[in-house]
DNA sequence: GGGTCTATATATAAGAT
DNA sequence: TATCTTATATATAGACC
């Protein structure tokens, strides 16, 4: 089960056997556990690694893969096993709830964060496109009201009625715009 | 694996416990088979079935794994104890890992819904902003208008008739969305 | 109950870091 | 080398017979 399909038999390569190994195992072990939960069952896994072949690596536990041991030797002492059994099953129960409570925890800790989290980032972004657009809008209100203060200054020296001034501004369009508009508009700028 | 994702836990219903257990229990044989071909590792597994409680399937074969348990056994407790996989270690370290994995999740996640309800939020803060924003430029450009008009006053002083000034302009128009009484006035003053 | 058949969930081989 | 990521191969839950 990986990008390609393995061949059954002994891997040369040593780095790869020693990382497939790791993998098995902890895949195996993993699935001991679940069969333990699952169905209630007593079961043990004994695996001779490649490095240390005087030292085992067992589950669920060395007290507990004896006791498993010693019964396939001698097949007897029935209850007292099944009460361990229960206990691991209520610890592993317990351990599930645990991580239940956690999962629920975290997602009411997520969305707090997300608000922290937008709201500063929210404003960051809002400063700083204020900061540009405003800056924009303020130099154009100085150019018209520069474009204005000539004509007020002409008018002294004239009687002639002043033509139509400041069209089509940006100013102009920013105000005028619906907000439906500015939305879409500040979409853009974003 | 399945057609629904099993919760970790003792499976009520007996008929399906019997069968899951029967499916995973063959597959851990293989799993195990695997390791041992892949690896060269010796490695055994027993497991007490729900049936006869009295007799485990083990593999790779009984006398196989009675080797293995027994080399088991010769060894000390101590040394057992060292490089065992002790059950709670076990589970604590899988909760560590599940945790881990949850919070890389949620942070995937997290970015995801930021995003999203950024992109909403966002729009309309912006927007509410925006449009505060543009009052005090109103507000701006009233005091620039005032002084405008004072201007505009002064020259109406020595002449005969006012021009009319700032007709339709953006700047007019912002005022006007703050304050249309404020335009009316300002049309009939100047 | 015990086999057979998919849709899905998991495990994991290679590759990336 | 260890760990993380990704594409695939496997395992298996639930459905059906």
């Amino acid at each position: 089960m990986g990008r390609k399909k393995l061949k059954l038999q002994w891997i040369a390569n040593d780095s790869t056997r020693r990382s497939t190994f790791k993998k098995r195992k902890q895949g195996l072990m993993k699935k001991i556990s679940e069969l333990n939960t699952l169905c209630g069952v007593e079961a043990c896994a004994i695996v001779y690694g490649p490095y240390n072949p005087q030292v085992p690596d067992v589950w669920p536990s060395p007290s507990n893969a004896h006791r498993v041991l010693t019964r396939f030797k001698s097949l007897s002492e029935m209850e007292q096993s099944k009460k361990m059994v229960n206990q691991e099953a209520y610890l592993k129960q317990r351990m599930v709830k645990v991580r239940e409570q956690l999962k629920k925890q975290q997602r009411a800790n997520r969305e707090e964060e997300i608000t922290q989290l937008m709201n500063r980032a929210l404003i960051d972004k809002i400063g700083r496109i204020l900061k540009d657009e405003l800056k924009d809008l303020a130099w154009m209100i100085d150019e018209k009201m520069n474009r204005i203060q000539e004509r007020i200054d002409s008018l002294r020296n004239t009687t002639e009625s002043p033509p139509q001034l400041i069209n089509g501004t940006g100013i102009q369009m920013a105000v005028e715009m619906e907000d439906a508009q500015r939305q879409t508009w500040l979409m853009n700028q974003i």
